[in-house]
DNA sequence: AACGATTGCGCAAACGATTGCGGAAACGCT
DNA sequence: AGCGTTTCCGCAATCGTTTGCGCAATCGTT
């Protein structure tokens, strides 16, 4: 900037002020400084700016896992947001593990970030105050902390789970497996807790050997599959809590010779973009993933910009779609 | 920073010489220190520090769609190993969008991140050059650059299309379709190449409309089947150049009461995780994603550190993994 | 012609750390 | 006691910007 400064002979104040428009500068300057800089190809330091004014432009978003589809798509809809509004972000990896949660948070204080998105995180109540109280804007998608006021965005999961199960019940199936997640992260707890409340509704006792754990991966949605089928008297269904599982399910059924939905019918969660392409296309549940990383980014934009606003909660509606990985029981169809 | 000089009775100086272990403090005045460090609850700021060390421990990466599963994948390989080495990631999408990378470059050099990663990027060998010019570390993955001297990760596309249509040959397959990503991508041109080999090698003249154009999505492939399906003397089998157009096709096969493999067989490229999990499993070729990641990153790294090593190139090799989406031609196979 | 407003610009102090240099005290040796 | 080494620490400059403050010139009035 002050070779900038130099070759235009100026003074870097009006470099500076040329190229943020924060103050009036004589057309004849504003050329020079302009032709200068693009002369020398200078490029402004953004961190120096940062340290000067107090903000770095940057948000820090940490996920589980951005090679999963669900919150892959979720932070598409994040740094579409952040893009749009010219902010970059930092991406975090943390496994579900609430130590690389904990340093990551730290590594992006300490690098300014001007917010923080936490989806599915498992961080502590605590945690987020500690945050609050510097001042950190934060929302956190996907999971409720309790006894905290931060913005949250949500999605309705017990309905979403109160509808697949009532979706199979429609269709006549009375004894059905759930595949969970692990049970510390709300949403699964939720859409299980949905699960629940509809049997309960259709006065059907639920047996908790039909409630096999898995860790929203294909390959444990494959091996609680097979564990279901195996016992004496399996179910006719199957609600995997997420896609991905209700694929794993799917593959094991094949396997094993059931046909689907004919002999077993399967509904996932999350309605990935692969969910209208298995064989057979899968039921699932709708949670408008792209948008939920908009809103949330929307609303840490917000946050940052108005510090003091009481928190916000929203809650995304969950619909079901039901497409042909779902049949009658007992009652193979010839679909036409 | 001051704050904890002042507390603990020393300069800012010691303060930071505590910090970094950067020359030796007498035992007293570092306990000191660090109790006033934690006491106050300081948090070094990181900004300040890159300005004066310049560099800023951040990589940047540029993604076509970090929602696709492919470089999902990818850049988990990069996250995990940059957080190894305590390296922060930005996150860029691009779209595949060329305006775009240019104003993500701009923006992460003027963040001041120590290296760029492009993965299966559209820049310029200009481009390129400009970067090197400034001393920025790059390497770019899944793309060649003609003309540059960078570091560059490739996997062996050609020979990953001939494995692919080498296998078809084999089941006996004559006529089959071929469908393609965009070809101003290397990636996918090349696999094409190799499909163009095989079929020569094998005396078969490549018919042109049994090529047909999609975009690396489940619903290009799906159309790009239909399509495919819907000419009088359809093609027995379908090489997808990506595994998500290869699903997408099944979906339109299974659509039209085509069985998969035994109507038609279909094989894929990348070996995504869900690969493994469709109906049927996905015949395709293995892409090392994971680990290309993780060598894009090490390389990096290894550039930052001494600047003017000679430039590398890492290819891998692909591989083919058959499992059930494939059969032999005409023979509706009964699997036991 | 005198005077307040306006316009256009530069000086220098921040922002929060790192680091070359030099000074003071303690130590070891003859 | 005298002198060179170590050991331990602080001063102040620096990284590349932004910005409060003040000065000089020009302008518009009366």
């Amino acid at each position: 900037m002050r070779d900038v400064a130099e070759r235009a002979g100026v003074s870097v104040t009006t470099v500076s002020h040329v190229i943020n428009e924060t103050r009036p500068v004589s057309d004849e300057l504003r050329q020079r400084v302009l032709a200068a800089m693009d002369e020398l190809g200078y490029q402004p330091n953004r961190l120096a700016r940062s340290l000067r004014r107090g903000e770095t432009h940057t948000i820090g978003i940490v996920v589980p896992d951005s090679a999963n589809p669900f919150f892959a798509e979720v932070a598409r809809g994040i740094e579409d947001t952040s893009f749009e509004h010219r902010y970059s972000l930092i991406l975090c990896n943390s496994d579900g593990d609430l130590e690389k949660e904990l340093f990551y948070t730290n590594v992006l204080t300490e690098k300014q970030v001007d917010g923080i998105l936490f989806v599915a995180a498992g961080v502590s109540t605590e945690h987020i105050h500690a945050l609050q109280e510097r001042r950190m804007p934060v929302v956190v998608v996907d999971r409720e902390i309790p006894n905290v006021s931060v913005d949250e965005v949500l999605t309705d999961n017990a309905r979403g789970g109160w509808l697949a199960t009532r979706h199979l019940l429609e269709l006549g199936h009375r004894r059905f497996g759930c595949i969970i997640g692990r049970s510390n992260l709300t949403p699964s707890a939720e859409r299980v807790t949905g699960y629940r409340q509809a049997l309960g509704e259709a006065d059907i006792p639920v047996e908790e050997r039909l409630i096999v754990k898995g860790d929203f991966q294909y390959e444990s949605g494959y091996r609680a599959a097979r564990q279901l089928l195996a016992i004496d008297d399996p179910p006719t269904a199957i609600f995997a809590c997420n896609d991905l599982m209700a694929v794993g399910a799917i593959s094991a059924a094949v396997e094993l010779g059931r046909k689907v939905p004919d002999d077993l019918s399967v509904v996932g969660f999350d309605d990935v973009r692969l969910a209208s392409f298995t064989n057979p296309p899968l039921t699932t549940v709708i949670q408008p993933k792209y948008e939920m990383g908009v809103i949330a980014a929307t609303m840490l934009l917000e946050r940052m910009r108005n510090h003091d606003m009481p928190p916000r909660r929203r809650m995304f509606d969950t619909t079901l779609v039901i497409r042909q990985s779902t049949a009658p029981v007992g009652a193979p169809e010839d679909e036409s």
